[in-house]
DNA sequence: ATATTAAAAATGAATGTTCATTCTTTTTTT
DNA sequence: AAAAAAAGAATGAACATTCATTTTTAATAT
């Protein structure tokens, strides 16, 4: 158990030093040597956890992911009608990116690079299935415009990501107002307005 | 005058290169050897128009950059209505953008990584100027919502370089219809309603 | 026009460093 | 005391950059 335990805590803090020196320095200059350091191991133990810098990337990247896609939807319930299942979403989304920046930002980093594999970026997407469903069911009940899945989610989703790259570059710190206002415009802009029906 | 011009097409050559295998392998991944050997020049040529590989980075970056808005702001004229100009901005971008996705992408990852050094990074938003004062007007007249600068960048500028990212990723190939339905997104975010008022 | 030459531009091969990965030994666990 | 985990040092490849020559260019003299 013991054992067990330490492993894990040792892979931790791997891809938490992973997390930290690629956002800071970039992959091409967040060497093993300089992980192993930050992790407090040695070059040698990395690859009793990872087969190599590209695994190890690829690992952190998942990891990150599914720690994401699971606060996101963690108090979602089907149950919910559409606009208050995106509602909370969405707010669980710009929580999570707002309070954990650093992995928040390895994840843009990861998805604006050639960074990390193809399939594990396909993995990593898979994440994202509940949402596409509650927009299906938007779209079914009329209350979304029936535009691309992609647009919907480069207009409500990903100007998160912009932000907090903001947030991290500018010392720009979100209000509780300015989320609010934020999620306005992303609901603005996808919802069916029906004055104009 | 046939010196220069030879100066200038082997420059170009390798700032063509640089964007192409950054997009492709990523910053760590494309050696001065392959980018020399792309642009059909001798590696040490590389070192008689660029300091060092940031240096060529940095300069690549810097190169797009204004190029981009150079074509986003040429057709805009201050005197035009803030709708107007707004609207023909944004159709100037996705035109850019999706036209020139090598570059766009490209921009996009200098954007979401520590690939490139804070000066230039600095410099290349200074571009942006023409549409922040756009903005103003528009706050001041009541056309547009009195919302930070921040989140009508990320509401309306920002969702073009994922839709292109994703255009690059999965053959999502942007009909004429879904930029319509695009801007009307960006535009709806961001206008004040004025029945609402 | 042509030949000559000095300067500029370009090159391929070296250089020295950095880095991912592996090897051998040591430490820890059971 | 055997097995597992971890370590530090070693290895070899890859790379950015520089060096010593060669090639090209452009100006001048013939």
């Amino acid at each position: 158990m013991a054992k067990l335990q330490k492993s894990i805590e040792k892979k931790e803090a791997l891809i938490n030093a992973t997390i930290t020196l690629v956002n800071n320095d970039g992959f091409h200059a967040a060497p093993m040597s300089k992980i192993a350091k930050m992790a407090n191991v040695s070059p040698a133990t990395i690859y009793l956890y990872f087969k190599s810098k590209q695994d190890l990337v690829n690992q952190t990247y998942l990891q990150v992911k599914n720690a994401f896609t699971a606060y996101a939807f963690e108090t979602y319930d089907e149950k919910m009608p559409v606009e208050d299942s995106f509602k909370m979403i969405w707010f669980r989304i710009a929580e999570f990116k707002f309070r954990d920046c650093e992995r928040g930002l390895f994840l843009a980093q990861c998805d604006n690079t050639p960074m990390i594999d193809e399939s594990s970026r396909q993995e990593g997407i898979k994440n994202l299935k509940p949402l596409l469903d509650l927009w299906k069911k938007g779209k079914e009940q009329g209350i979304i415009k029936p535009v691309s899945d992609y647009l919907l989610y480069a207009y409500t989703v990903n100007p998160l990501s912009y932000l907090m790259m903001i947030k991290k570059r500018n010392a720009f710190v979100p209000t509780e107002e300015n989320i609010n206002e934020a999620y306005q415009l992303a609901w603005d802009s996808i919802k069916v307005n029906k004055t104009n029906k």
